[in-house]
DNA sequence: TAGGCACATATTGAATTCAAAATAATGTGG
DNA sequence: CCACATTATTTTGAATTCAATATGTGCCTA
């Protein structure tokens, strides 16, 4: 079965690639939501014709990426609220998957890596660091993720949480909340270390639910857009 | 958010209807697993021309349907009893999943539909018609996952089974396994009247454990071959 | 006859072209 | 000056074209 999103395998052919930068470009928040695509601008920036962009604007679009209206153009699909409501319980759902079956398969070596990840992720916490907290933070779920040898869980994981990493989402996370988050981590090793599938399973989706309060927080609370 | 696949609006892009007909065939088994795609034949047969017929492999590759080699063409993706370990566990945790919610929020007119189609089903499977019995069972789960009213999990969970779906694979059941899986359900109907999300939860993941079983009995047992 | 080698054919990937639709611009009447 | 219709321009969707790559065929040689 062809599983297209994550294996490093050779990237001969333009469409791909096309979609791989496609998709970085919306992640890192350099193409506004619910403003249309141009598609003759980006040809021209990045020196292709239209024919391989519309096969990559097709594809993010059965991702949930970008949006596309018929005979109107595509855009980059907003995230509402609803989204968030959406997308975290089944992220959620995921990861305690992910938590289960790394327990029974996961190596002394993986979790020894993990341990060094999440210290060093405490590091950034009480130096408060949130930029590099954010980033070690998403290497341990990755980390927990691969250590499942599940390519499909690990694409449909990325693809989903795709949809909430544009870069805006990085933005900021309350102290209590923080220090919350740290403390599930905690517990989140220590049932990794004990190899306790039901354990890690049950906190990952308690984090992932809490997790989904804070985005929305920082999401939707002020200026209450969409974004 | 774009949510691609389940929604019933507005087909007017020829891309779109090329999607759902390529993997309606695909589905039905029309088309033979690892036999190269001829895109010329298709395009006649279609009525169009390779266009938008490539755009259409291009997003059912990227929902692990088809398999593109680069330079090589493209040809229905197999089905693996590697892929059988990798999806069902996922497909059981959507379940799992859906069951959880749909207790919070499905209503008395929605259990009492998916009650008649249980007791029609159980009918089907004393009369031993074993086609009719996996289309109402699919409708059963298809009931369940809609009445979270989540677009995305319903999208999402449709992809996945879809790749377990095409003809060959709704081919036999052992009468034993039969019989467990009817009493399973009987089981998930009382969780659902009872709306008891945890135990409900819990019986559609094994529910699919088991199919996973019975599913690979069915494709790799006698010949061997991965379909 | 088996194993390459050169050439012809077919298929793929991507650019270009063309018609249809949508958007913007212009002009006209109230 | 604004509302609306009409015309130009742009943008989209899909067919066509063209170069690059892969596949197939016949021929030659050992």
């Amino acid at each position: 079965m062809a599983t297209t999103m994550s294996e490093p395998i050779a990237r001969t052919s333009l469409h791909d690639q096309v979609v791989d930068r496609l998709r970085d470009m919306i992640v890192e928040g350099e193409l506004d939501p619910d403003t249309r695509i141009n598609e003759k601008a980006l040809c021209e920036r990045f020196g292709i014709s239209r024919t391989p962009l519309r096969e990559a604007l097709k594809v993010l679009a059965s991702e949930g990426l970008v949006e596309l209206m018929p005979n109107r153009g595509a855009t980059v699909a907003s995230f509402t609220s609803e989204d968030l409501d959406e997308t975290f319980p089944i992220i959620g759902a995921l990861e305690a998957l992910s938590g289960e079956i790394a327990c029974e398969q996961i190596t002394d070596t993986e979790i020894a890596e993990i341990r060094a990840l999440h210290y060093q992720m405490v590091l950034h916490y009480q130096k408060g660091e949130l930029h590099e907290y954010f980033q070690i933070n998403q290497t341990i779920h990755e980390k927990i993720l691969a250590a499942t040898h599940n390519g499909t869980l690990t694409n449909i994981y990325n693809s989903l949480s795709g949809r909430v990493s544009p870069a805006r989402f990085r933005a900021n996370m309350s102290k209590p909340r923080w220090a919350e988050a740290v403390e599930e981590h905690e517990n989140i090793l220590k049932a990794l270390e004990a190899r306790d599938g039901q354990t890690l399973s049950r906190l990952l989706k308690t984090h992932l639910a809490n997790k989904r309060e804070s985005v929305r927080e920082a999401l939707f609370s002020e200026d209450g857009a969409a974004v």
